[in-house]
DNA sequence: CTGAAAGCGCTTACAG
DNA sequence: CTGAAAGCGCTTACAG
C-alpha cells in the first residue's frame, strides 16, 4: 500500500519554485510575507492536484505544537461524560484540533498515567476531571501545560475550571419538593472528597435550613465502589422509619448513577414513586423514560461544559501569557416530572 | 511556563557520549547494536534524573509511524459504541498506542471528513464503523492505510472486519419466543442499507421459515431519522390488529435504540409487556432495569468487539505484508428476562 | 515578491 | 562497543 505521500518539496519541484514559497502560499495567512496572487493560485492548484496532505509530525516538530489536546474524564462510557466528550470532540474538530480521550475511573494512579502518556505525546493542553488524591499530579502538569478542570475544581490551586453551580442545583430540588409540601427531605450523595460532591451536600444543608427544615436534615453517603449495596442500606433505613414521625417524604439523589440505582432499589423494595416517596434525581437519562412515572431531575448544561472548557483551554494555549484564573460556574435547571409531586394528604395531585 | 524539555542531546552531553548511543540505550531492545551494560545503566539513570520524555513528533517524523490510531464510530455518546470505545482505549493504552475518536452520525460526508483529518494527522491505521454511501471513501483509505471495519462490513471489498453473527442473534430471539408458544412474531428494524441491519432482517425471515412460520413474517422498517414517529406507526399498526387472527404476539427489536423507543411507545399506548405483547430487545441497557419487567435481549460481546478489532488492526500495522482478509464473526447470547414469556392461555407463567 | 539555509529531536545505516 | 552524519518534512528568520 501507500506510495509516498506528496511533500512540499514535490510541489516545489512541480511548480518550479522553492519549498519556502510553497510553504508560505499554503499557510493561507502568509502574514507579512506576500506571495503573488498568481503564484499562490498556481501552488494551491498543484497541491490539490497532487493530493498534498501536510505532515503534522514535521510541523509539530518544527513549531513545537501538536494541535492535539488531551481530555481525561472519569469514564467515557458514562453518559454524562460521553455527552461532554461528544461536544468537546465536535468543537475541537471545528477549531482544527484533535482530541485524545482517557478514562481515570476515579483512580489517581490511572489518572497520573494518562497525564504522563498525553504529556509525552506532546498535547498542547488538557481538560481534566480531577479525582481524589490526584491533586498533586494535576498541579504539576498544570504548571507546565495549559489545563482546564471540568466538573470539579481543586481548592487553593489556581487552575481554570468549569463547574456546575452545585449549591444552586440542589437548592432547586429542595425548593421544588418543599413547594409540594414535603418537609422530610433526605439526601443521598457520595462519600468522596470531591468539590462537586461536597457542594451538593452543602447546598442541601443550606437549603434545608433556609426553609426552616434544619431538624430534618439527613445525609446518606454512598461509597463509590459499593453503590448498589450502600444505596440499598440507605433506602432500607428510610423504609424502617415508615409510618413514624421520622418517615422520609422525599429523597434527592446527587448524581445520575445514584438516581438510577436508587430507583431500581425502590422497585426492588416495593416503594412506589411518588406515592410512597417523592424523588428528584440528577441529569436526564434515557433510562428515566422507561420508569413508570416521569422523573424530576436537575439538568446540567452539557453543551456549556464542553464549549466553555474547550474555549478556555484554547485561549490558554493560544495566548502567550496567562495572568488570571477563570472559574466558570454553570447554571442548572430543574426539569419537572411527576416524581417530585409529594401530596401531603396522600391523594394524588391532579395531573398538570 | 515550561522551561525546555530535556532532549537526547542534553542527556548525551550530561553523560559525555554521543546522541546515537543515548538513543540506542533508550530503545530498550537495542537490537543488534549492543551498548555496554554499564553505559546503558548510566544513561537510563541520567534520563530518569533529567526527567526525559521522548518527543513523539520527532520520532514520528523519522520513522514514519505515529503510534496513533483513529476510530470512527457512529456516535460515541451511544452506549453500545461508548462501551466499545472504552475497550479499545484501554487496550490501546496497554499496547502503547493512542486513540483519536470521531463520530460520523451515519453521515457519509462527516465520515469522509474524519477520515481526511485522521489521515492528515498520520494515524497508523483506523477502525471504522461504515455508514451508508461511504463505501468509496472507506475503500480509498483502506487501499493506503490499514483499516478494520467494525459492526458492519462492506460487501465485495477485501477489508478486515469484526461483526456480530447477526443471523444467529435474531434466530435466538425467534427461537426463544417460539419456545414459549408465540408464533405471530413481528420484527422492527431499520430502513438502512447496512450489512448488520440486513443480516438481522434476513435472520428473522430465515428463522421464521425454519419454524414453519413463514406466513407470519412481518417486517417493519424504521427510518433512522424518524425513529419515534416510525416506531409509533409500526406499533399502532400492531395495535390495530389486536383481537384479530393477525394479532401480533411478540415483537423483536433489531437494535438498542429501537428497543428503548419501542418500550416507551408501548407504555404510551397502554400495551403491557409481556401480557399484551412479548418482547425481545437488543443490547443490554441500564434503562431496561427501570422498566416494570425484566427484558429479554440479545447480548453482543462488547469486549470482543474492542479486542478483536484492535488486535487485527495492530497486526495489520505491524506486519509488513497483508495477504489475507480476516473476517471475525462474534457470537451473540440471549439474556432471558420475563418480557419474552408469551403465554398462550393469557395467564402468567409462574415466575422462575 | 522569491530563494537558500538552518534547525526542530529523533533514528539508523555506515564506519571504526 | 561507540561516534559522526544524514535526513524525515516542515517553518521561518535572513538575504536579496
Amino acid at each position: 500500500m501507500a506510495g509516498k505521500r506528496t511533500t512540499i518539496k514535490d510541489i516545489a519541484e512541480a511548480v518550479g519554485v522553492s519549498k519556502a514559497l510553497v510553504s508560505f502560499a499554503l499557510s493561507d495567512s502568509s502574514k507579512g510575507y506576500r506571495v503573488s496572487e498568481e503564484m499562490t493560485k498556481k501552488i494551491l492548484a498543484t497541491a490539490k492536484e497532487m493530493n498534498y496532505k501536510p505532515n503534522y509530525a514535521a510541523r509539530s516538530l518544527r513549531i513545537g505544537k501538536t494541535k492535539t489536546i488531551g481530555v481525561i474524564l472519569s469514564d467515557i462510557s458514562n453518559k454524562f461524560f460521553a455527552d461532554i466528550a461528544r461536544c468537546i470532540e465536535d468543537r475541537a474538530y471545528e477549531k482544527d484540533y484533535t482530541v485524545i480521550f482517557g478514562s481515570s475511573d476515579e483512580n489517581p494512579v490511572k489518572l497520573e498515567n494518562m497525564i504522563n502518556v498525553m504529556s509525552a505525546k506532546g498535547v498542547d493542553g488538557m481538560i481534566i476531571v480531577p479525582c481524589e488524591k490526584a491533586e498533586k499530579a494535576i498541579c504539576n502538569i498544570a504548571a507546565r501545560t495549559p489545563v482546564v478542570l471540568l466538573d470539579r475544581f481543586i481548592e487553593n490551586a489556581d487552575i481554570d475550571n468549569v463547574v456546575l453551580n452545585n449549591r444552586k442545583a440542589i437548592s432547586l430540588a429542595v425548593e421544588s419538593l418543599h413547594s409540594y409540601g414535603a418537609s422530610r427531605i433526605e439526601f443521598i450523595g457520595y462519600d468522596l472528597a470531591l468539590t462537586n460532591v461536597h457542594e451538593r451536600e452543602a447546598g442541601y444543608i443550606a437549603s434545608m435550613k433556609h426553609f426552616g427544615l434544619a431538624s430534618n436534615i439527613r445525609v446518606h453517603k454512598v461509597r463509590f465502589k459499593y453503590i448498589p449495596e450502600d444505596i440499598e442500606s440507605a433506602i432500607k433505613s428510610i423504609l424502617a422509619r415508615k409510618g413514624t414521625e421520622d418517615a422520609a417524604e422525599a429523597v434527592i439523589f446527587a448524581t445520575n448513577s445514584l438516581t438510577i440505582e436508587g430507583l431500581k432499589c425502590f422497585s426492588r423494595l416495593g416503594l412506589r414513586v411518588p406515592d410512597d416517596i417523592a424523588v428528584v434525581g440528577f441529569d436526564g437519562s434515557e433510562a428515566f423514560e422507561l420508569f413508570y412515572t416521569s422523573i424530576s431531575y436537575i439538568q446540567q448544561p452539557i453543551e456549556d461544559f464542553g464549549r466553555e472548557s474547550l474555549d478556555l483551554l484554547l485561549r490558554n494555549i493560544e495566548e502567550k501569557s496567562h495572568t488570571k484564573v477563570a472559574s466558570v460556574s454553570l447554571i442548572p435547571e430543574l426539569v419537572t416530572g411527576k416524581s417530585a409531586v409529594w401530596d401531603n394528604s396522600m391523594k394524588r395531585m391532579p395531573e398538570k
